[in-house]
This record gives C-alpha cells, sequence and structure tokens, in this order.
RNA sequence: GGCUACGUAGCUCAGUCGGUUAGAGCACUGGUCUCAUAAGCCGGGUGUCGGUGGUUCGAGUCCACCCGUAGCCA
C-alpha cells in the first residue's frame, strides 16, 4: 500500500488534487512518487525471484469456460472477458516472507501467494466432510456427477473465474459449473469502514438482542443473481422482518394452528374440498414450483416474494373462510376442515423457509408432528402432506418481530446523512481500498 | 486513469424482442373482521424512468457524451 500521487489510478483524478491510496502493484518508475501511508518512508529497490503460473496458456480454455450458458451472470462475464482480451500476464503466485501461508517446497524463504491456495480450501473442505476417495469421485474428479457452485462477493471475481478454473483443469479436477456473485453490503448505501466505526459486529447484532434469522430473511430477500449491491438499513430490515416474516407468515401460522390446538385437540382431519378450497390449494401448489424454480436460479428475492405470496393468499382464505364464525355458528367439522386445509398451507410455508430460516423451519415441522418436509412432495396430484390424525402442537411462533429499540442499540443515533458525508470531506485521505486477503 | 456494471414512486426493487395509460411490496391513508404475534382483509394517491443530444412512426428499453455510485486493475 502506498500514500501519494497514484501513477495510473486512485481517487486522486475524480476530486481533484485528492491523494489517495492505492494497493496497485507498481511498476518502478511508477515507485518515485509515493511513500508508505504510515511510516512515510520511501520505497526500497530489491531484488527477488519468484515463480509464474503460466495462465496464458490457459487463454483458449478460458474463454470457453466463461462462453458457458450459466456459468456467470452476463454482467461478470463481460468484466472478465475484457480482462481476457485485453491479455493475459503470467501469474506470480510467491510471496517473500515475513508472509502467512504455506512456505513453496524447496525455495527457503519464499511462500504461494494467497489466493493460489485459498480456493483449494474447498477441495479440503469436501475431503474433510466425504473422504479422499468421495471428493474426488464424487465431487472434483473430472467426470464427477457433482454440480459445483462457487458463491463469492464481486471482489473476488478474477481469482475465481481466471486463474481457479487454470489451476483446476492444470491438476485434472473438474471446473466450477457456476460462480454466483453477489454484490457488496452496503450500511445505509454506504460503504462498511472499520476505521470510522461504520459497520455492525455479529456480536453487537446479538448482543441487542436481535435475532440472526431476521438477517438471514433480509439477505434472502434482497438477494438476486445479479452482482447488485445490497444495501442494508435499519428501517429496511424492520419492515421486512415484521412485515412479510412477522405478520403475513408467521402470523398466518399461528391463527391456523392456534385454533386447531385450542378448539379441537390438535387433530387434523381430511382437509376441506369445495371449489374455492381446491383452488386455493391449486395456487399453493402453483406458486410452489416457482418457489422451486427460483431456489433453482439462485433468485433468492424471488422464492422469498413468491412464498410471502403464499402468505398473501393464505391470510386471505382464512379471511374468506371465517372458521371463527362458522364454529360458533355451530359448523365445527366445516370449520375444522378449513382450518385443516391451513395446517397444510403451513407445512408447504415451512418447506419453502427452511433453506431460509432453519430454526423456524424446524420449530414448524416439529409443531407440524407430520411427515418432514420435502419439496418432491409439493405437486400436483400429490395430496396433502399431513394424514388425518396428525396430531399438531405445541404452537408457538416461528419468528420475532424486530423491535425499535433493539436497532436503537445496534445503530445508535445515526449521524444524518449529511453529517457523514461532512465527516469524510475533511478527512485527508480516502479509506483504503480492498482490506482483503489479497491485498 | 482504464475496464465492467448500476442509477425507475418516500424506501427496496420488477419492467422480456423498442409498441396501448411504466408495475409490485413496504411506507402513508379510508373502510372493515376479531381466529391470530395490536395481527388480517378490501379500497386509494404517488413517477422530469440520473442529465443532454441522437436514431426511430414510436425510447425506461438502442447509440453518443456528461454526472453520480460500486467493483477490479494480477
Amino acid at each position: 500500500m502506498a500514500k501519494g500521487p497514484v501513477p495510473n489510478g486512485g481517487p486522486a483524478t475524480t476530486t481533484g488534487g485528492r491523494w489517495g491510496f492505492s494497493t496497485k502493484s507498481l511498476a518502478p518508475p511508477g515507485l518515485d512518487s509515493v511513500s508508505a501511508p504510515i511510516c512515510r518512508n520511501p520505497p526500497v529497490r530489491r531484488t527477488s525471484h519468484h515463480l509464474f503460473f503460466k495462465l496464458n496458456d490457459f487463454r483458449d480454455l478460458l474463454a470457453k469456460f466463461l462462453e458457458t450458458e450459466g456459468r456467470l451472470d452476463p454482467a461478470v462475464r463481460n468484466s472478465v472477458k475484457a480482462w481476457l482480451e485485453a491479455g493475459l500476464l503470467d501469474w506470480c503466485i510467491s510471496r517473500d516472507g515475513p508472509y502467512f501461508g504455506f512456505p513453496i517446497p524447496g525455495h527457503e524463504g519464499k511462500y504461494f501467494y494467497v489466493w493460489l491456495d485459498a480456493p483449494i480450501g474447498y477441495i479440503a473442505s469436501t475431503e474433510k466432510l466425504v473422504g479422499r476417495e468421495r471428493a474426488l469421485a464424487d465431487y472434483w474428479g473430472q467426470s464427477a456427477p457433482s454440480r459445483i457452485v462457487h458463491f463469492i462477493g464481486k471482489d473476488i471475481v478474477y481469482f475465481h473465474a481466471l486463474f481457479w478454473p487454470a489451476v483446476l483443469h492444470a491438476a485434472g479436477l473438474k471446473l466450477p459449473d457456476r460462480i454466483q456473485v453477489h454484490g457488496m453490503l452496503t450500511l445505509g448505501g454506504e460503504k462498511l469502514s472499520k476505521s470510522r466505526g461504520r459497520l455492525v459486529t455479529a456480536r453487537e447484532y446479538l448482543d441487542a438482542g436481535l435475532d440472526p434469522e431476521s438477517l438471514r430473511w433480509y439477505y434472502a430477500a434482497n438477494l438476486s443473481a445479479a452482482p447488485n449491491d445490497l444495501p442494508l438499513t435499519r428501517e429496511e430490515l424492520k419492515n421486512r422482518v415484521n412485515a412479510e416474516l412477522v405478520k403475513t407468515l408467521g402470523n398466518f401460522v399461528s391463527r391456523a394452528l392456534r385454533p386447531l390446538e385450542k378448539d379441537f385437540g390438535g387433530r387434523i382431519v381430511e382437509p376441506a374440498d369445495d371449489a374455492p378450497s381446491r383452488e386455493f390449494w391449486a395456487k399453493v401448489i402453483e406458486l410452489s414450483s416457482e418457489i422451486r424454480q427460483a431456489f433453482e436460479a439462485i433468485e433468492l428475492r424471488d422464492a422469498v416474494q413468491k412464498l410471502v405470496q403464499i402468505g398473501f393468499e393464505a391470510n386471505r382464505y382464512l379471511q374468506d373462510r371465517a372458521p371463527w364464525s362458522k364454529r360458533k355458528a355451530g359448523d365445527a367439522e366445516g370449520a375444522h376442515r378449513d382450518l385443516s386445509l391451513c395446517a397444510n398451507v403451513a407445512w408447504v410455508i415451512g418447506t419453502w423457509i427452511s433453506p431460509i430460516l432453519p430454526r423456524a423451519g424446524e420449530r414448524l415441522e416439529q409443531m407440524l408432528g407430520g411427515p418432514a418436509f420435502d419439496p418432491a412432495k409439493i405437486a400436483a396430484g400429490a395430496g396433502f402432506p399431513l394424514p388425518p390424525g396428525t396430531a399438531i402442537g405445541p404452537v408457538s411462533h416461528i419468528a420475532t418481530p424486530v423491535s425499535d429499540e433493539a436497532l436503537e442499540k445496534v445503530w445508535p443515533s445515526q449521524p444524518e446523512p449529511a453529517a457523514v458525508e461532512r465527516v469524510e470531506q475533511k478527512g485527508d485521505f480516502a479509506p483504503p481500498k480492498g482490506g482483503g486477503a489479497g491485498a
């Protein structure tokens, strides 16, 4: 990292005369005008030998890799292709000590560059999970029947879309089927910053009494397959969780299951099968197949939206049927059958909510006391998942609302955007870029 | 500075191949039910589609430039 008028880059030119930090690798002629940001010393020239990976030998392979439909989002593919067309340099994979990581055998004082070995951890963790034999045969071997998907942030695309496939190929292993690139999490639309305290730690979040599943829901509700940034704001977190998860889905589960438990001995009967009920169930099946497709396309936002739509449909059905009125009017059996249909819908909701909120899913599965959640059982003509006689309960809530008090603890006295901007302008330097393991 | 994206309602986002009056949820608001986590249901208003210019019978959509934002620059 260097400070100074950065050659060929940095934010200096955009704000007129500002100096910037850069983690760019500078060719020797560019080093004259820079100094180290903390000790302010000028650079020292040194001679060193390094190991290079002949990346350009894999040019054709990489071009083909990138073109494969569904491998990369088009926006991501474009930027990687531009890189390829500009010409690939050989990749320096060694670093001089002191350096963390693995020493290079036969090269005293040299270490492998972290981005060479880091992705190999994917293979190592597979091996740890299933053993060496199966890791190769079932997952990473060239003809393994696996589907390999990498989930990464947009800042490390190059390492996964360029270097990693070349390394895998050179090692005779299978290439990833998809590289799913997500945008960066921002706080109120601004970058997280450790130095400016603009971040929320997991500890602070938990200590404030917030539920991890609230955050999981929020992420899923905002993540698409495109590499767009993901803004986190307290208002949006509260709205999403309270409106969708608690009021629409959670509350439906309660208003279906509580009366079953309280008034009908917690027993499921044959669900209502008149025309409106059949239509309702068909709609739930239809939305379910859309949810399934959304999950497979890694469009979590769509999946959440469709799941909430099931909630809307379900609440409307309950409103129309008004089993509470039926029971009072003496039609207890009708009410019981309506509520039993709703319990089956709760099972469907649980099936789709499980991948997003495992704890809520577990609780709901237990409450419903029937067969384990299974997407394969949700299909037209597949019948109802909860057989008559199924015992449900005890009924509890599947989600906790996000309270203003808790939010205030996590984001105490958040300054107005204007004030934040003024502080930034006063700073002498732009914040350091990157800071990840590769910097 | 170069490359690749993004900018649509107060907020978060859809908007397919250029085609009728640009959509959804939240927020806000009027009515209403009382089973349910003070929850639900029905109805309602909301837009210089970042800016300028161009192509076209027609542009949120295509092209050029500009502004703003983000990532990367091995």
